[in-house]
RNA sequence: ACGGGAGUAGCUCAGCUGGUUAGAGCGCACGCCUGAUAAGCGUGAGGUCGGCGGUUCAAGUCCGCCCUUCCGUACCA
């Protein structure tokens, strides 16, 4: 394939590149890389539009160190197009490429090839230098494929500059923006549950926990627990809902909650309710009265088998219990663990500190008592309410899953429920104690049961900001729209604190240096922190083990880091200020010095226009520019996203390397052309629809738009060469036939459709829209037009090729977009290399509303309609197309398309093979009719009377109606005594063709034809077998198609009739110089009747 | 378990605010066309619109419950 490559020039034999009719798309797209490569065309679309407004792209980072999938071309195809497309309206993007370094997978890598999985690896300086040195280095093992990915998806993006999340320079920046969130009190140190191996103390990453695989099937204590109430500060409310109980009652009542694990109880801090539940007080046969929500009193009066049912005694809402306090069953743990001075110690305001119900909505009464025990040292949502009631933790369990406290101390937590549970029993806390069968979690590699445990974490208050990062939302154009109040904003609504720390070994440092005391300095710089340190730390790696021996005495005490590292989240949410090193003073406001550029940079690049990446960033990087967007400048960061859904395979299962059905990208592009995939991704579902993928579908969208492209494309410079149009002397436009008319304005209606749905980011209509237009220049406009492009004596059709040339060059542009070789391909070669030096580098076609021809359209599609009704007759009724007819009889919908019609009469009859058209007007005998409602126009109207109305139509005479209908008038139906009178529009007329009549009617337009033949027209039909028969023969002889031939045939009986009277016309057809009848040489092909022999002369 | 998608022909997908006989492409069968030709076009078969119930003159479309599947969050007394 050289067609891009070669330059015309003046002495070059031909007008355009050779256009083969099927291309190697692999190498046409490897030429025009070279090319793109070779000339800079990329940089080219950034410098040309220097100084033209911006519009703003951010690329999501990817994790360099995993491997580019075929989710990455579809994100890659969108995040490609819409720059591409907003560069040749005239804008600026900045196409800065992004790494994301830091994290997980990647220690994790590492650690596999270190052999150190699970293990404490931090242990030593030395240790930690040397794994972070490994993340360093491994980050990069796949950035090669990812190059050449890239590159080959035709994914323009800067990838010589990109920003990279372990840079000092960006760490700086992450650093700076945490300093400003501290200075608006945004950050803060607290409890975060985290699984737990016990025994080795390690947290666990939800991929350690494994999905499904590390729960198994457990029986555990099922343990119902007395909490005695506290009569004496009973809050007023709950004193009116129990006013009704003795005082006998009073004594013994206790609050029964439920656990499956007894080891918490030594730990419980509160009890909870569900405020909008329905709470009893009831009595059973042993004990003092108990509080249980109403629906399960049943269940636990099933729980003593031969005593009689629990008797209710009072019932109130959940709610009037909150305040209640109770008795713990470990009443001296808390004072022993130093957590209260005193049992029932109070608040300065007089409230209890715990030991008291709260009211929780994840309290439901489907199991156990509908009161809860809250440990929230051991939960995360006991956690979240001991947070919303400012209740402290209690630890009776160690990290290590040791008990601390009762008779149990020393005991595996696991180990203690037994001698638990016979304690309470002893002490007659016990309402009930047995065993549940369920699922629980178990770390696989030391087979320990996980242990929930509250670790010191920090975090950022965004649940504060959860309203204002609402507000801010609604400024963002979400594609899919439901995800703006569906997914993102339920996430927003029920936001909780970010926990921003990990305690791992390569990430971003916390730049939070504290001191013995628990003075808290958060550092926003380099500079800052030498200053402080006492020494030029410029050159120093700003991650551990380095960091951590960085050190500074204030104000008496000594400073040291916290050991925790960032969340890599909050590195990449970072990056439309990080990407520029962007560092200021506190208030965001000034620079700091030496980086005022950085924050030039910054701001002509926030927020984004646009952003794209799939869906599952609602809760990752969408969420995170969202977030610290909104905390540091109280607006979004991005106007626009499109949120695309995730590849399937065929099956509908998530690819993964150990189903072994992933799809690797490269040998796609190689098998289809990249554009092709491309053009895939953009079409196959809406964006934010999942896709299941299948490489035929691929196959489908090469075939259905891209070949068809080519193909007419192919056709045109094959012609174009042989006939050497002179472009520029074409006639005006207005001067041109109704069909090149036609073309263009179906061109322009094109420009103005891809126009707006790209301004839209609606890419699949925009493709749409020109799959559309590339069918009818293929199937309409090239089938009818193409003799005359065949040049006949030097007559060259110069209207009907500037029009072709004219649609194919404005497609090019308007599918550089979507698939951006095809595209540079077809303009280079079509400019001859006169026009820009890339399709990329021109501006977007303008619509040009004096092209546009709404009666012109749709008069065509009249005619399309006529001709393919047409066409269906004729296979319905088995007469094929190259068989003459006498006559057609047609009818359009309305006058004014009938008189379209008539215009086209030439048309029609080639189209449809008949000598003759005949006009029909009204109502006709040639088909039977049928009526019905036209029920959105009369349905308003009837309504409940609808039915009566079907009757009358049903019963009225069709025929009469449809001649009513035909012309305009209104009528009159009656069924069971009443009469409708309705208007045209209120009826739908129906015909179909009796039974031997070759017509057909549909939408108003009807074609019958006259199926008689005569004995000049079968003779016809036989010469047209002929030509077909030997034009087969031309090819198979591999002929060109301008090469002239001698023909002989061997004809016997009609054939030979007919071919005697059509000898001119078939010599004519198939370039025949001499024509004989008899035995001949060359070449030999059956035909109808006999045989053919050509030679080339 | 909860939250959000999705479920329409063998496959991939359209079906707007409820309204005409539920559509397209691929695949299949049959046929057509051919100076684009290892292309192109037409016709046909193929559908309980996931299930049940409800609202309505009218439900693929609205409501309720259920089932399947994907994504996310969680694993909770």
């Amino acid at each position: 394939m050289t067609t891009t490559e070669s330059k015309p020039t003046s002495s070059s034999p031909t007008l355009f590149g050779p256009v083969p009719s099927q291309p190697s798309f692999r190498e046409l797209e490897a030429g025009v890389l070279e090319r793109w490569q070779q000339e800079g065309i990329f940089e080219r679309t950034q410098e040309r539009r220097e100084g033209q407004p911006e519009f703003v792209f951010y690329e999501g980072p990817p994790t360099a160190n995993g491997r580019p999938a075929l989710h990455h071309v579809l994100a890659r195809s969108f995040k490609d197009l819409f720059p591409r497309y907003k560069v040749m309206q005239g804008y600026h993007v900045t196409r800065k490429g992004g790494w994301d370094t830091h994290g997980l997978p990647v220690e994790i890598s590492v650690e596999k090839k270190l052999g150190l999985q699970g293990r404490n690896h931090g242990a030593s300086r030395a240790e930690l230098e040397e794994f972070n040195r490994l993340c360093r280095t491994s980050v990069w093992e796949t950035i090669q494929e990812w190059n050449t990915f890239t590159e080959r998806l035709g994914y323009w993006v800067d990838l010589s500059d990109p920003y990279i999340t372990y840079q000092n320079r960006y760490v700086e920046s992450v650093w700076n923006l945490l300093k400003r969130l501290h200075a608006q009190g945004l950050v803060a140190q607290d409890y975060k549950v985290v699984p737990l191996s016990p025994r080795i103390s390690t947290t666990l990453s939800k991929a350690e926990l494994g999905e499904v695989d590390s729960y198994r099937m457990v029986d555990d204590p099922s343990v119902y627990v007395r909490f005695p109430v506290i009569w004496d500060t009973l809050p007023e409310r709950a004193h009116a809902a129990l006013s009704a109980l003795g005082g006998e009652d009073r004594q013994g009542l206790a609050l029964v909650v439920w656990t499956t694990t007894p080891w918490t109880l030594p730990s419980n801090t509160l009890a909870a309710v569900n405020a909008d539940l329905t709470y009893v007080v009831a009595r059973g046969a042993e004990g003092g009265p108990i509080i249980v929500a109403a629906d399960a009193v049943e269940r636990l009066s099933g729980l003593h088998k031969g005593a009689a049912p629990l008797e209710v005694l009072a019932s109130f809402p959940g709610r009037d219990l909150e305040g209640v306090e109770y008795e713990p069953p470990f009443p001296e743990v808390a004072v022993e663990l130093g957590v209260l001075k005193e049992l029932h110690e109070r608040n300065a305001d007089g409230r209890p500190v715990m030991h008291f119900v709260t009211l929780a909505d994840f309290v439901s009464a489907a199991d156990g008592s509908g009161v809860a025990h809250e440990a929230p040292a051991y939960g995360a949502e006991d956690l979240e309410l001991a947070r919303q009631y400012g209740v402290p933790l209690m630890f009776g369990v160690d990290d290590r899953g040791i008990l601390q406290v009762t008779g149990e101390r020393g005991k595996f937590f696991k180990d203690a429920d037994r001698g638990l549970v016979a304690d309470l029993k002893a002490r007659g806390l016990m309402f009930h104690a047995g065993t549940l069968r369920h699922r629980y979690p178990f770390h696989d590699r030391t087979g320990d049961p996980i242990l929930y445990f509250a670790k010191k974490g920090w975090y950022i208050r965004t649940a504060s900001m959860s309203g204002r990062m609402l507000e801010t939302n609604e400024a963002i154009n979400w594609v899919p729209p439901g995800i703006k109040h569906g997914r993102f904003g339920n996430w927003l609504e029920g936001n909780v604190d970010w926990a921003i720390s990990r305690e791992r070994y390569w990430g971003t440092p916390l730049p939070f240096w504290m001191s013995e005391d628990g003075d808290l300095r958060v550092v926003g710089s380099v500079a800052e922190l030498s200053e402080l340190a006492g020494r030029d730390l410029s050159e120093l790696d700003l991650h551990r083990p380095y960091i951590d021996d960085v050190t500074f005495e204030l104000g008496g005490k000594t400073y040291r880091r916290v050991p925790e590292v960032l969340d890599v989240w909050f590195d990449s949410g970072s990056m439309p200020y990080a990407q520029w090193g962007l560092l200021t003073d506190e208030t965001g406001e000034r620079a700091l010095p030496g980086f005022e550029a950085n924050k030039t940079q910054f701001e002509r690049h926030f927020p984004a226009d646009f952003i794209c990446e799939a869906i599952d960033q609602t809760r990752g990087w969408f969420y995170s520019l969202h977030a610290i967007s909104t905390m540091l400048y109280d607006q979004p960061a991005y106007k626009n996203v499109i949120c695309l859904g995730h590849i399937v395979d065929e099956t509908g299962a998530k690819m993964s390397k150990s189903k072994g059905n992933v799809v690797e990208p490269l040998p796609l592009f190689d098998r289809y052309g990249a554009d092709s995939v491309r053009w895939y991704m953009f079409m196959a579902s809406d964006p934010g629809d999942q896709k299941r993928f299948s490489e035929r579908l691929v196959a489908e969208a090469q075939r259905s738009y891209v070949n068809t492209l080519w193909n007419v494309y192919s056709f045109f410079v094959l012609y174009a060469n042989l006939d050497r149009p002179g472009l520029e002397d074409a006639p005006a436009v207005s001067e041109r036939p109704e069909m090149d008319r036609w073309l263009l304005a179906r061109l322009e209606e094109t420009v103005r459709d891809v126009t707006a749905s790209l301004d839209a980011y609606d890419a699949r209509s925009g493709g749409r829209a020109l799959e559309r237009f590339v069918g009818e220049l293929s199937n309409w406009y090239v089938r009818r037009n193409r003799n005359r492009f065949w040049g006949e004596g030097g007559q060259v059709d110069l209207s009907a090729y500037a029009t072709l040339h004219e649609a194919l060059l404005t497609v090019s542009q308007l599918t550089a977009p979507f698939t951006p070789f095809l595209a540079e391909s077809m303009y280079g070669n079509l400019t001859r290399g006169q026009g820009a030096q890339s399709v990329h580098l021109t501006r977007w076609p303008q619509v040009r509303p004096e092209r546009l021809d709404e009666r012109l359209t749709a008069e065509m599609a009249a005619v399309i309609k006529v001709v393919d009704l047409g066409r269906a007759v004729r296979g319905a009724h088995n007469l094929k197309t190259r068989q003459p007819l006498a006559s057609a009889t047609v009818r359009a919908g309305t006058p004014e398309l009938q008189g379209a019609l008539r215009r086209s009469q030439t048309q029609i009859m080639e189209e449809l093979n008949v000598k003759a058209v005949t006009f029909l007007e009204g109502v006709t005998d040639l088909v039977e009719y049928s009526l019905r409602p036209n029920l959105p126009v009369i349905g308003k109207v009837y309504g409940k009377a609808l039915p009566s109305v079907r009757a009358a139509l049903a019963a009225a005479d069709a025929a009469a109606v449809a001649r009513a209908v035909q012309a305009g008038e209104s009528f009159t139906v009656e069924a069971g005594g009443q009469s409708f009178e309705l208007t045209p529009d209120g009826v739908l007329v129906d015909a179909k063709a009796p039974e031997g009549v070759a017509a057909a009617e549909d939408a108003g337009f009807l074609v019958a034809f006259d199926t008689a033949l005569t004995r000049e027209l079968v003779q016809e039909g036989l010469a047209r077998d002929l030509v077909r028969g030997i034009q087969e023969a031309r090819k198979a002889a591999g002929f060109e198609v301008q090469d002239r031939i001698r023909l002989s045939l061997e004809l016997s009986g009609d054939a030979r009739e007919a071919a005697e009277v059509w000898r001119d016309f078939i010599a004519g057809e198939v370039l025949a110089g001499e024509l004989t009848f008899g035995p001949g040489e060359g070449y030999a092909a059956e035909v109808e009747g006999g045989t053919a022999h050509l030679t080339r002369i």
